[in-house]
DNA sequence: GTATTATTGTATCTAACCGATACAATAGAA
DNA sequence: TTCTATTGTATCGGTTAGATACAATAATAC
């Protein structure tokens, strides 16, 4: 059994926590990072706190940073949430319990805690995950097969997804979530799985030409029986 | 001079503070709630603190609540800023030296403080401005009059202008900023303050009531010498 | 009364945009 | 060579917004 140590309250703003719901697509499905608690049966989503001589973005930055080892990240602030029975008393002390660790009634992490939701696009190909000091484990979950989550972590998802969405058109929300060079069915695909809708193909086609924020490159043979649809990337800015 | 009563320590959530960008509209232009620290020469906007056992959305419905003495508000967070050097150490020890108060290097209200940003929409007609404990007056503003506010409070006001504007035909945003019956003029007079842009009176007129959202009243006479104009008032939902 | 004036309510024309449909251009398999 | 699935693009029809036109009308001027 792994030893834990509890972050030490005086490092951090008291009450005050971020919590981040970590966007990549996998090629087909849009997919958000979850935490594990294995033994407990418990699941969340990766969050931390903000040190007294951090910024609140940094914070978040940092965080995403280290669980996903990923440094271009395109995070988004969704809203906070501050209902005041936030508090995860019964969470935290199973977790504590399952490591053989002692913690107090009093202790400040089982406090009423605001939290600040943001939303991070990365790109689900260079990730890998570290589960930190609580969390067993961590993976993927496709927005529609997510176990129950803590407190109003699923809320935190709802709301993070519409501001998502309400972003699409005017963020370049694939260029985080997309690699390098991508097919225009591919960009559709992350347009759908973002808007949780079908998109007519011409049409959409049509609409981000006319936007005119893509560079064609060469064809993509992939080996099947029909014609090769060519490469594209984001002109840089 | 009147004698200061700082809010106690012990009552509130620390660092932790809440916004609010209270929008009214005076029947031409739209206006904002600025506190004025008349012998500081300071100006911030309306805010305050979040009790242990309050929700925020609670603390900031109350906050506004207790300033104007309206009730009906429309109330929608905008944003939370949480930069590490957002203090007011020199505006709060300004203050209270005006009002001859001691006031100590390690004071809480002297710390850092994360902030959440509200905007409010109220009836102008119906509200009654109450200065604080620590300000000295208080008073509506245009957008384009505005003073030099402390701290970000300049950057959250564009903050609420900009979400308000993603908000205006979603949320029925002329509802609470007009009397009950309006006309037509005066919900394009909302629209183009909040829009900070002129819109075309035909083809505004032919979108609100293609939404069907309004009931339509007697006719009012201004007494100028022109067709008089229909009242208007918001289907009740 | 009648003409005048400013504003309001609505209709019409046109340009832009989207969904639907059509179709030519493939890359590879049969 | 034929066939199949997919891609890129053009075209048609319906919807929407800006631009324009115009009738309706409340008060004033005459």
């Amino acid at each position: 059994m792994k030893k834990i140590v509890l972050p030490k309250k005086e490092d951090f703003i008291p009450h005050l926590a971020y919590d981040a719901v970590i966007f990549g697509f996998n090629g087909t499905e849009l997919k958000i990072v979850i935490l594990e608690y294995q033994k407990t049966n418990h699941f969340a989503l990766p969050g931390g706190f903000v040190r007294h001589n951090q910024n609140l973005d940094e914070a978040v930055y940092q965080g995403v940073q280290n669980r996903t080892g990923i440094s271009d990240i395109q995070l988004e602030q969704c809203h906070t949430f501050g209902h005041q029975n936030r508090r995860d008393k019964k969470v935290l002390k199973d977790i504590c319990e399952v490591h053989d660790h002692q913690i107090k009634d009093d202790h400040w992490l089982l406090g009423r805690f605001i939290s600040v939701c943001y939303y991070a696009l990365i790109n689900f190909e260079d990730v890998s995950l570290e589960p930190d000091e609580l969390s067993d484990s961590v993976g993927w979950y496709g927005l529609d097969e997510l176990p129950e989550l803590m407190l109003d972590h699923k809320e935190m998802v709802s709301k993070a997804l519409e501001v998502l969405q309400k972003n699409i058109d005017e963020k370049l929300v694939g260029m985080n979530l997309l690699p390098e060079k991508f097919t225009m069915k591919d960009l559709q695909n992350v347009y759908e799985s973002i808007l949780q809708k079908k998109l007519v193909r011409t049409a959409f086609q049509r609409k981000i030409l006319a936007k005119d924020i893509l560079v064609r490159h060469e064809k993509k043979y992939t080996g099947k029986a029909h014609k090769a649809p060519y490469l594209y990337s984001f002109k840089p800015v």
